[in-house]
DNA sequence: GGTCATATTTGTCCTAGACAACATATAAAT
DNA sequence: ATTTATATGTTGTCTAGGACAAATATGACC
């Protein structure tokens, strides 16, 4: 029954990996192995995309796929283990990881809800949502659980921020900050949180969804007057792309309107540090909101002073 | 500034139409006729982005590419032009557009929120989300307004709908519906609002984000025990690949798990009547839950009877 | 008007080659 | 010994033009 065969776009769509590289990888390393149907065409067993979904993830973390195609699935897999670092896990993602695995429904939310009260939302983004986020992560790249436990945690976590973002009182909106993803980029909840922490810090946010063609970011940045444009990166897409896709968005940009990227998919960026700033970290948005602040109030002084 | 050229991964991403179909359609038809860089490869200027996506949206609502490619953009432009029916319009989905076209963080929220208030959920639903989402598809594909617009509408919608559904009290949990989208498909206001409508009705929902593979809806319908899957298809991916999917989903699927698939992508599906249920509007959902329920109802009352 | 057979249209897949961008190894020079 | 230049891999994306089946249109006939 699970033995269904894949056409080599259902294997581009849920692995993530282009038709072109998947025949060049076939061609090159002799994996994958696909058999053909009646017309000649590609068909993949599921084997085999559990085994590109694996690969996929090991070279977005830094690793050469010619060598990670050479080896077997169980390879792979030793390779996802991390430093074990489950002692530094709080209790509190154990047992949402807990919930998670067990089944659908069974009070996710109210338990998310219940943190989230205890906790206040700005220790529940930093102490919850972001290492649970990772958790998630790292227990589905490691099998223990699968797509749909993701999205559902996904889905829940985003019903739990929008309703806390929305009872958020509005401060006094400066900075003004336009919140989205580059084109290609699907994962949202990083928006959410960003902006749930750059309400806190009174800042005013436009939050546009996901995945907005890099001329439209530029258009609204300068009608709606924006300061700042904030990117979420998922490390979803590879480096490569999420790189060049920001050079071109600077280069779009007025020089005034400034460009925060975040996010796991800009870790390890480093050679544009210069033109764009780059936050490994939701505590960084406090001192950079603050920073913008500073300089915004020492120009007025230096002004009044002038004068 | 705004004459910057595209490469061809940029057309396919911005405009939805694949590589492969880009350079057929230059063979066969003469168009698009992209320039070439010092490579050769294929650039495309902006202006041919537009008219392609123009192309896109016609050749979904039923006409042929081989003809559309000869037409000129102010022809397409007027092909667009569907039998007037501004005056159905109503007068809050008006003012809503005029909100939405006069800039951002213009109290758009805020007016949805009175909206929704004056009507209740439901008409709000189908009174006020329905046309308006119409009205801004209709407005974007006669270029009234930009995607950047259309994703802060999309997103402020959400932010309404998914506080809404958040305060409403749980019913009886019957029946249990789980709602997704296929892979591919990235709209999520759709399966909101079911969520929204099915949860008025009492229902237990199940809301899984968009683009969920096939084989984890089935693996997901059986562990929560859903009785029903609710699939969301806007018009975004092709009537092709949305059928393909459906029948491919269905047989995967236990027979005692029904398949309702709404939205804007299956309003011409007709094939698959007898195996799936389709919804060409949010009202029959009322009529579909409370068939159910009766047929539950029926077969609870002879089982009683037969005993 | 409806039903069938034939013709056209259309998207996706194929092969196999090329090349730039990046990473890494090796040699030369300070 | 450390930096600098050069060579060698490695990798993803692009190219061309051909093939074919599934979808759709056209026309003949009842």
């Amino acid at each position: 029954m699970t033995n269904c065969m894949f056409s080599i776009s259902d294997i581009e769509r849920e692995s993530g990996i282009s038709r072109d590289t998947l025949r060049v990888w076939e061609r090159r390393y002799g994996f994958p192995t696909p058999s053909r149907n009646e017309r000649g065409e590609r068909i993949y067993p599921d084997e085999q995309l559990l085994r590109l979904r694996l690969i996929k993830q090991l070279q977005d973390s830094g690793m050469q796929p010619g060598k990670l195609v050479k080896l077997e699935y169980q390879q792979l897999q030793q390779l996802t283990f991390q430093p074990d670092n489950s002692a530094l896990v709080p209790a509190d993602v154990k047992m949402l990881m807990d919930i998670l695995t067990s089944g659908f429904g069974s009070g996710l939310i109210s338990q998310l809800d219940t943190l989230l009260h205890q906790r206040g939302l700005r220790y529940f983004l930093t102490d919850v949502v972001a290492p649970m986020n990772h958790a998630v992560g790292q227990a589905w790249f490691e099998g223990r659980v699968g797509i749909l436990d993701e999205h559902y945690y996904a889905e829940t976590i985003r019903t739990v921020l929008t309703v806390a973002l929305n009872g958020l009182p509005p401060g006094d909106g400066n900075p003004k900050i336009m919140l989205t993803t580059l084109p290609g980029e699907q994962h949202g909840i990083g928006l959410l949180m960003a902006a749930c922490m750059l309400r806190l810090e009174g800042a005013g946010v436009v939050l546009i969804g996901v995945q907005t063609p890099l001329e439209e970011i530029v258009r609204g940045a300068i009608e709606s007057g924006c300061s700042i444009v904030g990117i979420s990166c998922s490390d979803y897409m590879g480096r490569r792309t999420i790189a060049s896709q920001l050079v071109k968005l600077r280069a779009l940009l007025p020089e005034g309107v400034a460009i925060w990227a975040g996010g796991s998919g800009v870790r390890t960026l480093t050679f544009l540090k210069d033109s764009i700033r780059l936050f490994n970290d939701l505590d960084q948005i406090h001192a950079a909101v603050q920073a913008v602040l500073n300089v915004a109030a020492g120009a007025k002084y230096e002004l009044i002073a002038g004068t």
